[in-house]
DNA sequence: CGTTAACCGGACGCCCCCGTCCGCCTCGTT
DNA sequence: AACGAGGCGGACGGGGGCGTCCGGTTAACG
């Protein structure tokens, strides 16, 4: 119980007292992870993700016990242009210009990998990395949607749930291309854009929880 | 060749010339399809269906050999509400109101299972009675769309493979209970509505295919 | 340059799903 | 009542993903 550790407990964070080898193999783990997560969705099999990067299975799983880890990881960068995408249009003048474009270029970034998408709606628990990058994002948007309605721009009844909602749908566009997505992922955006706009005649929105 | 076959060739509709318990399986292989596809999404594995229905693997190969098959004669009922829908949207005096109700009657109908919306968006060219209706689906919301534009308050530059992009969005938002995804999806259906109404500010809608 | 501990990846066992074959059973008819 | 064609479901083999163990290898340090 009194005894010394040889190594201290790893924090959660990446441990950076690691043979180089073994860095140089997270890495492009990590890499092979983000490429196929945008080129064939996030179900690849962890197999696949090992294969890809040169090294056997026991190496990715011992490195990143569960997928979620290995998801969290690879998204985190993600997250973090999330939060700069919500920070940019929170400093735009125009806070209706800032928040259009906020839908624009999120939408964009979640339709190169659902992984992302995933990470936001769910908004895994562990991995806090993530979670508080999600929390953050949110925050800086939702502000930025104070803001817009008293410009008189965005609907008054625009939920934040309701950016949730678009993520989803926006996840739900399927393509041949990825270019083929991102140009469909554009023009659902566009409509989005113009869905939230505040119009003189209000016709009520659906609550967003059903009837209890 | 001139031999006078004891079986004409079963065509492809459901042949009634079925043994009276075979032909009780079968229903009962639809109801539980029906159900399960409501209930655990598309991908539940023939395995369970048979199950659920009480009967063998080898009883609901027979009667259907692909999975396709089988979702095709489970959605055909789905895809007839579909024309139905469509058909009564055109019926309406009122193009715009008719082509608002046809986007909210469909999105919701396509939230109970997201099976049918698969059909859609792929429109599988075998399953021929489900292509049928979907291409004769989409031709009457066409006719519907070119009306509501005429009228004025369908926005111009929307066209047809629009509703296949909110179709596919549909399909993305997911919530815990049946209940809650349609509440979600209500409100999804009444933010596109609002998106493809004619506004005198048309900001162009970005291109439906990519630049090539 | 030698030692050692950490790391590596091939291989294993497990589970789930798929699609098919075969011996028994049952409906419909004579 | 008895027959036979058609239907039935249990059982089989194949394939793929998952998570883990172990003997060989290699980086790091004295």
């Amino acid at each position: 119980m009194t005894d010394r550790l040889p190594h201290p407990p790893r924090s959660g964070a990446a441990d950076d007292t690691l043979r180089s080898d073994a860095a140089g193999n997270r890495d492009r783990i990590l890499d092979a992870a983000r490429a196929l997560f945008v080129s064939r969705g996030p179900d690849v099999p962890m197999r696949e993700i090992a294969r890809h990067a040169g090294v056997g299975p026991a190496t990715l799983y011992r490195r990143f016990p569960t997928k979620r880890d290995l998801v969290a990881e690879a998204l985190a960068d993600r997250m973090r242009a999330c939060r700069d995408i919500a920070e940019e249009g929170l400093a735009d003048p125009d806070p209706w210009r800032g928040f259009r474009r906020v839908i624009e270029r999120i939408c964009a970034l979640h339709a190169r990998d659902r992984g992302l998408t995933e990470a936001f709606v769910a908004g895994f628990p562990d991995a806090l990395d993530l979670a508080a990058g999600r929390a953050e994002t949110l925050r800086t948007i939702a502000e930025l949607a104070r803001r817009a309605k008293d410009s008189g721009d965005l609907r008054p009844d625009f939920v934040l749930a309701d950016l949730i909602l678009v993520l989803m749908a926006n996840k739900g566009i399927q393509a041949p291309t990825p270019a083929a997505r991102a140009a469909a992922s554009r023009r659902f955006a566009a409509y989005v854009v113009q869905a939230f706009r505040a119009s003189p005649d209000h016709t009520p929105l659906p609550p967003v929880a059903g009837p209890l």
